[in-house]
RNA sequence: GGAGAGAUGGCCGAGUGGUCGAAGGCGCUCCCCUGCUAAGGGAGUAUAGGCUCAAAAAGCCUAUCGAGGGUUCGAAUCCCUCUCUCUCCGCCA
């Protein structure tokens, strides 16, 4: 949720900064809205105060045994009349949330300006593609003499499932208890374990329900869902919070399959692993102090490059443009990894910036030098996405016979094997 | 699944219809006293929103005692629904 004062500040101002991402702002509804909620509020306000203050002498003569008939007649006369208007009140305080609440963040200043991917701004490249010898295969064709199987998987759920078998398996198992090591014990990162399910009101302190609920899975009659990421249920741990300005930043790192309906994606990466039901992914959360979220920005993009260059995977960073920017952040690096199967650069993380827009919405703050409350800025971004993780792997490590390499880093975690070999 | 108890401020805890945003204690902040330390005395110490104001400061007002609804002139207190926590029994990875 965008900050009531700045709007109110400078409503042409917002409106002009949310066009940039192709978002219309109606400021003529806004003040509209605002006007009657003024009015509204000012007058209820003044009512209660005069209800209250009767009410309290009426208290006062019956405790002096005395008649309070004539006081108890005044407020009743202005009964219907406060209730009246304290259901308008509501119900314009809940147009002008329903209103606020689908308004997406301002892009922070350095973000360039732009209508799709294709105004991305790459910020640096990493790692040179491997030049092969022989044809290069995609992850579906390395993976399926390794245990890679969406025929099972098609009949057990449907499309966009998977199930990994063998030495597959438990690549795609080393690959987020590496991560989770890195970050943890490299990057000062505290492992948290979430539930994969939460409730709307989590949903909409870190995005809108009201326009992406079509995204997520629900549970059928109950105020439950499926989480796409675990940023959201780890971000909302500090919901309803304040927190002590010694306690920042909240630093965490978070292993969960991720769920996803992907409406709206039909046709799109229907081959292979990229684009998911569910999926798993190690997230970073980070809970920071508004002065340094920018700098935490960076240096959380910097954790999830690691892992890349650990794993000896090309990628390039790029900071998307004002279009492509996801509904709650004011600021995305993705980090895309070179598919040598697709010829090109995937996402394989997005790293965000939300400054205070998740955190007014969760209500979660802190108290700040001068002691007063303040909103705190909420930091995200994937480190990695374990599914595309083992996608690129395969595809970057593929042999002439059919097996795979597997990543030096990751060898501990395979048993000190070092290739996957085909199954047959 | 069955039976019962409970949810109050940073924490503990009182409050069962009236001047209660809430006693008391702990903690914390500031001040005083005490040649250090310990002890003692005083004051302050929730959040959100609105109004006045150019703004700040300040003042006034409104709402909030798990959440939502209701009764009442008036609700932390009474009624209803929901959520969560705890205890016992049953079941169970």
């Amino acid at each position: 949720m965008l900050d009531l004062q700045t709007l109110r500040a400078d409503v042409q101002a917002v409106a002009l900064r949310l066009a940039e991402r192709g978002f219309q702002f109606d400021t003529a509804q806004f003040a509209a809205l605002e006007g009657e909620r003024k009015t509204m509020q000012t007058e209820t306000q003044e009512l209660q105060a005069k209800r209250n203050a009767l009410s309290k002498q009426i208290g006062q003569l019956k405790a002096k045994k005395e008649d309070a008939s004539a006081l108890m007649a005044e407020v009743n006369a202005q009964a219907d009349q406060l209730k009246t208007l304290e259901s308008k009140l509501d119900d314009v305080q809940r147009r002008l949330n329903d209103f606020l609440m689908v308004i997406p963040n301002l892009p922070h200043a350095s973000v360039p300006a732009g209508k799709s991917a294709d105004d991305n701004v790459e910020v640096r490249r990493v790692g040179e593609p491997r030049k092969f010898d022989f044809a290069v295969k995609d992850h579906v064709d390395v993976g399926a003499g390794l245990g890679l199987d969406f025929d099972t998987a098609g009949k057990i759920s449907g499309a966009r499932f998977m199930v990994l078998k063998s030495g597959v398996a438990r690549l795609h198992r080393a690959i987020a208890q590496f991560m989770l090591d890195v970050h943890t014990q490299e990057h000062g990162y505290t492992e948290v374990y979430a539930p994969y399910m939460v409730t709307g009101e989590c949903a909409n302190g870190v995005s809108s329900l009201a326009k992406f609920k079509d995204d997520l899975f629900k549970i059928e009659g109950r105020d439950l869902y499926l989480i796409p990421t675990a940023e959201y249920p780890v971000t909302n741990f500090v919901r309803d919070q304040i927190l002590a300005l010694n306690e920042l930043p909240l630093k965490f790192v978070c292993h969960t399959p991720c769920f996803r309906s992907e409406a709206g994606s039909y046709g799109k990466d229907t081959r292979g692993m990229i684009r998911q039901h569910q999926f798993d992914k190690v997230e970073l959360v980070q809970i920071i102090h508004p002065d340094q979220s920018q700098a935490g920005h960076e240096e959380l993009t910097a954790h999830a490059e690691t892992i890349l260059k650990k794993l000896g995977l090309p990628y390039r960073t790029v900071t998307l443009c004002t279009g492509d920017m996801g509904f709650s952040s004011a600021k995305t690096y993705d980090i895309e990894v070179w598919l040598p199967g697709q010829n090109a650069y995937r996402e394989i993380s997005s790293c965000s910036n939300f400054e205070g827009f998740q955190a007014r919405r969760m209500q979660a703050r802190f108290r700040n030098d001068k002691n007063k409350t303040e909103t705190v800025h909420t930091l995200n971004g994937s480190g990695l996405a374990v599914g595309r993780t083992l996608v690129a792997i395969l595809e970057n490590y593929q042999r002439a016979d059919g097996g795979v390499d597997i990543p030096e880093a990751l060898q501990p975690y395979m048993g000190g094997l070092k290739t996957l070999a085909p199954v047959r």
